[in-house]
DNA sequence: TAAAATCCCT
């Protein structure tokens, strides 16, 4: 009986202790009142007796202690000052005593001592080691659970941490208990253990409820950009946003724009929008500010989702969340990238307090959103409008150009043709003391070049090389490209080596444009040396760099490269697209293989791609070449019959250009007719085809009449039609009519007006 | 400490 009175007692004083923790840093101080146990001694008594050698120790006169006031050993432990001498405490009592919540507080005491250690973390290792080593006998207090819980985290020892929680009894957790152990768990990436500790926690009437402590921990955990073990699914994100807000613990505005602003960048706007809206919906406007809606709004504009865009500002207007001049310039941005220039504009008149309304918002237009118009103007070719904005932005104090808004006007200009205004625009920028950047450089390499600049582009970077502003691996891009759309294959792969060794980094980018152009020119061996080091660079050929290569290759005829391009796109899981099946096809067709082609296409359709107009066109070209202008007629004829891929003008030039060759000119004229009727309009190589077959058959009024056809058509005759007329019309003394429809004039006999009369 | 703007390949 009197025993479990004194257990009772025990219990109560026990579950006192988590209040304890501001005396036990008090008692650090070592001035605790003089504690008197029942044999008559005080607290310091004790503590001296204790500092006799161990053999001299008096468990009698100890032993009240352990009965009445267990807590009194606390004191004395910390009081002993040394941790050894802690643990002679612990043995000692351990081989005397059954009673454990004696010690339990030595223990404790040990460890409150080892935080004093200046080297903390490995001495409560040890303490944790030692208790491990006697079989777990001592029995934990909170503040001893704390205290562990917090260095295995620290150490990472998700084991010994979780089977250390599994030992506390429910009494003795707490809310601090659960979050060192949350934050130990989640820092060595043990997920699936934290979920479950915070299911605990997050339970109705828990004993240890989640704290703002335990918000920190968990917000920022769900902000990280990368972690280590397994990330969150989507529910459990959104669960444990929900139940935590649910007992009032909410992020504040920088975890909760991140782990919004990390949920769009996976491409997870809907749980993104979940999450803000819980938060809404539990904590409203106190919870929730402009910058978390602005991460959600910059998400919904990059999947171009302008319904929800639409909806969150509403939301917000309805809440109170007041918008920021980033949530116009979101806005802003979005309308221009999807071409809305004037909704934008009106936006923008509205902050300026142009429109209806004088600016009700308060938000002052800032650079940015100056930039994002000015280069949404350009992008659609209304770079005067954008000139207008910079003179503006010059009469603005806290909107003063800078280097991106004349990069976005120099490369307008340059789009538009206007070289002349884009380099007036760059000398303007060097007056204004704005430094040109690395994209300025680039802009201008690029425009200069696309305009058959090359050689200016060149001067340009040498003169920015002069200036000590080195080009990176997009102006690289930009003069390659230009090297080899000019056939100067040899300055394309120069430049390519000066850059690596300038010591710029190259991107895939570069790579793919010198694959291209070296392909293109049918320097397949060359192209093949590009490739491997594009892929000892790290970089991998995506479908498009596949399709040159392999178009290349067909044209070299190297068969065995083809399939060994065809293998490694099945291994690295890049899909062949209709490109690749249609250069398939066309090369299949051109080598005669028909067998092949044809199971080549069988695979394309299984595969879910349909025939374009290409594929018919390389397999008529093929029947064509193997003379069967029959079975390419009688394709053709199933073309018209299915709409769904009508002929175009490359369709209808080889057939005319094979049946001519078939003698059979007659049809090749109808299919000329036909085309009138279809609206399909022949190009230079049409009428060069059907000229070759109207001279081989003398049909000197029909030439006449096509070369009418053709002016009327706005098609230029080209070297071969003139090669395929002259000596023709000459021979048959009409070389002035052939004038005549070189300078753009009718020559058809039929024509009303003396066409001679209009010649000279 | 998080949120909006510029340049290159097919």
């Amino acid at each position: 009986m009197l025993v479990q009175s004194k257990l009772l007692r025990l219990r109560r004083i026990h579950r006192l202790l988590p209040s304890t923790f501001s005396s036990v840093r008090r008692c650090r101080s070592y001035s605790s009142p003089p504690l008197r146990n029942d044999a008559g001694l005080t607290v310091t008594q004790v503590v001296e007796l204790l500092q006799n050698p161990l053999n001299h120790w008096d468990y009698d006169k100890l032993r009240p202690f352990l009965f009445e006031a267990s807590h009194h050993l606390l004191h004395i432990t910390i009081r002993l000052n040394s941790i050894p001498k802690a643990l002679d405490f612990i043995n000692f009592l351990g081989d005397r005593t059954e009673h454990h919540q004696a010690l339990s507080r030595v223990f404790e005491g040990a460890l409150e001592l080892a935080t004093q250690h200046p080297n903390s973390q490995k001495e409560l290792l040890m303490l944790h080691s030692y208790r491990k080593s006697i079989g777990g006998r001592i029995a934990l207090t909170s503040r001893s659970g704390f205290l562990l819980l917090k260095c295995l985290g620290k150490a990472q020892m998700v084991e010994d941490s979780l089977i250390l929680f599994k030992e506390l009894d429910s009494s003795s957790k707490s809310s601090e208990i659960c979050n060192e152990l949350l934050k130990g768990l989640f820092r060595s990436g043990g997920i699936d253990g934290a979920l479950h500790v915070l299911d605990e926690m997050l339970e109705r009437d828990s004993d240890f409820p989640p704290n703002n402590f335990t918000g920190e921990v968990v917000f920022r955990v769900l902000g990280e950009q990368e972690r280590r073990g397994r990330s969150f699914a989507d529910e459990e994100i959104m669960g444990l946003v929900t139940k935590l807000c649910e007992h009032g613990v909410f992020p504040d505005t920088f975890k909760l724009t991140q782990m919004i602003t990390k949920l769009c960048r996976h491409r997870k706007n809907g749980v993104a929008w979940e999450v803000l809206h819980v938060v809404m919906r539990l904590g409203g406007a106190v919870a929730v500010e402009a910058a978390s809606c602005n991460a959600l709004l910059a998400g919904l504009g990059r999947e171009r989702d302008i319904q929800r865009m639409n909806k969150l500002m509403a939301e917000m207007e309805e809440m109170g969340i007041k918008p920021s001049v980033v949530t116009f310039g979101i806005l802003v941005n979005h309308l221009c990238k999807a071409r809305r220039i004037d909704e934008a504009l009106q936006v923008f008149d509205k902050l300026r307090g142009k429109g209806e309304g004088n600016n009700r918002v308060g938000v002052e237009p800032d650079v940015v959103l100056f930039n994002t118009l000015i280069d949404g103007l350009c992008k659609v070719g209304r770079e005067e409008h954008g000139l207008s904005l910079l003179e503006e932005m010059k009469t603005k104090k806290q909107s003063r150009p800078n280097t991106i808004t004349y990069n976005c006007l120099i490369d307008g200009f340059c789009k538009a043709g206007n070289i002349g205004k884009a380099r007036e625009l760059y000398s303007q920028m060097i007056e204004e003391g704005v430094q040109p950047s690395v994209v300025t450089l680039n802009t201008m390499v690029n425009g200069l070049c696309k305009h058959g600049k090359v050689h200016n582009a060149v001067e340009f970077f040498n003169e920015m090389k002069g200036k000590g502003l080195k080009g990176n691996a997009v102006t690289y891009t930009a003069l390659i490209s230009a090297f080899c759309g000019v056939n100067n294959i040899d300055k394309a792969m120069q430049y390519f080596d000066d850059m690596l060794s300038s010591g710029c980094s190259p991107d895939a980018i570069v790579y793919y444009s010198l694959i291209s152009g070296l392909s293109t020119a049918g320097r397949m061996d060359d192209a093949s040396v590009v490739v491997s080091r594009l892929k000892q660079a790290g970089f991998g050929l995506d479908l498009t760099c596949y399709n040159v290569l392999i178009s290349g290759f067909c044209k070299k005829k190297k068969l065995e490269r083809v399939y060994e391009m065809l293998n490694e796109m099945e291994v690295t899981g890049v899909k062949p697209d209709i490109v690749t099946y249609n250069t398939l096809v066309s090369y299949l067709g051109k080598i005669g293989d028909f067998e092949t082609a044809s199971n080549v296409m069988k695979r394309m359709i299984k595969e879910g791609l349909e025939p374009s107009v290409v594929t018919y066109g390389a397999v008529i070209h093929a029947y064509c070449l193997k003379k069967n202008v029959d079975e390419a007629m009688k394709i053709f004829e199933q073309m018209c019959s299915n709409s769904k891929v009508p002929p175009n003008t490359v369709i209808y030039s080889i057939l005319i250009d094979a049946l001519c060759k078939n003698s059979n000119v007659e049809k090749a004229v109808s299919l000329m007719d036909d085309m009138k009727i279809k609206g399909v309009r022949p190009n230079t190589t049409t009428y060069n085809a059907i000229f070759k077959g109207v001279r081989d058959k003398k049909m000197l009024q029909k030439a006449f009449e096509l070369m009418d056809r053709m002016i009327e058509d706005a098609c230029s005759p080209d070297y071969v039609t003139m090669e395929i007329l002259t000596e023709w019309f000459d021979a048959v003394g009409e070389i002035e009519k052939l004038k005549c429809f070189v300078e753009g004039y009718p020559v058809s006999s039929s024509s009303a007006l003396s066409p001679t009369s209009n010649c000279f």
